[in-house]
DNA sequence: CAACGGACCTGCCTGC
DNA sequence: TGCAGGCAGGTCCGTT
């Protein structure tokens, strides 16, 4: 997926055409993804104005007076907005038709993400409910997760990748981070000072700021709000560069298995 | 409660 | 050229 930069970019891209906007109709083509489309969605969700685009970690949030639409682009989703009469392609699942004429149109190949509807309070659906803090706000800190990690014997990657201790940190960012603070990634979580909790808080929030800022993403196939296919701006220090030198000390970056995901780091700058 | 593996899918690349 | 196999950016859930 698209991880957090790249939601964050489609949410900007599309939120000021879709504000205020009225749904006229949802179609589905394809209701077949992590969970069926609810029939509620397609129900409730035409007649209304979307009040805000909201994010929550990796979720994308329309909301509405009478409920909001959850989004969640899983590994290979996008979300564009086109003129509602342009053809589909094959992995165009749905469309949320807006009464002038344009539309958000979503599309995943791999079918692993999601749109579902709530008409709680959307902070309160059971998938943002117990969700950690956002990397990027106030309350997301080397304390934070020196405290989080007190007595966890799992290894600090899996640790930063779980949405409950911390939104929004995927595998190349994990990998990112933890290169840029100078940890290793096997190191138990719970084994690691304040201190260099510090870094590694710092360094989440610097890989994540600097790919919002260069609009959006690594990803081949990336396709922002409006349209615009992604870019290569980021440059990854460690991620997909196995037996390059290390931009540091320029001994091989070693790359491993952890969880059944790759994982990149330098044996000599990450301890 | 914590940790781990499996599950959900298709597309793309590699190697035979 | 065709095909099998492996791998990919996520994250929830069931089992130990």
């Amino acid at each position: 997926m698209p991880e957090l930069p790249e939601v964050e970019t489609t949410r900007r891209g599309i939120a000021p055409h879709v504000t205020g906007r009225i749904v006229s109709r949802v179609l589905v083509r394809e209701p077949r993804l992590r969970w069926p489309v609810p029939h509620a969605l397609i129900e409730q969700l035409p007649g209304q104005a979307i009040a805000s685009v909201g994010r929550r970690g990796k979720y994308l949030l329309l909301e509405t007076a009478a409920g909001a639409a959850l989004v969640h682009l899983g590994m290979s989703g996008s979300l564009r907005l086109i003129e509602a009469d342009a053809p589909p392609g094959t992995h165009d699942h749905v469309d949320i038709v807006f009464a002038d004429g344009h539309a958000l149109r979503f599309r995943d190949p791999r079918r692993f993400g999601s749109l579902l509807w709530t008409t709680r309070p959307s902070q309160e659906h059971p998938l943002l409910r117990d969700l950690g803090p956002e990397p990027l706000d106030g309350d997301f800190s080397g304390g934070y997760l020196s405290a989080a990690a007190r007595g966890r014997r799992v290894a600090v990657k899996p640790f930063i990748m779980n949405s409950h201790v911390v939104v929004g940190v995927g595998n190349i960012y994990a990998n990112e981070a933890l290169y840029l603070a100078g940890i290793h990634p096997r190191r138990a979580a719970g084994r690691i000072g304040r201190d260099r909790y510090h870094r590694l808080a710092a360094a989440i929030r610097r890989v994540l700021d600097e790919s919002i800022t260069a609009g959006g993403t690594t990803l081949r196939d990336f396709i922002n709000g409006v349209g615009e296919p992604g870019y290569f701006a980021v440059h990854l220090r460690v991620y997909g560069r196995g037996g390059e030198p290390c931009p540091g000390c320029a001994r091989p970056i070693r790359e491993i298995r952890q969880g059944q995901r790759s994982t990149f780091y330098c044996p000599a700058c990450q301890k």
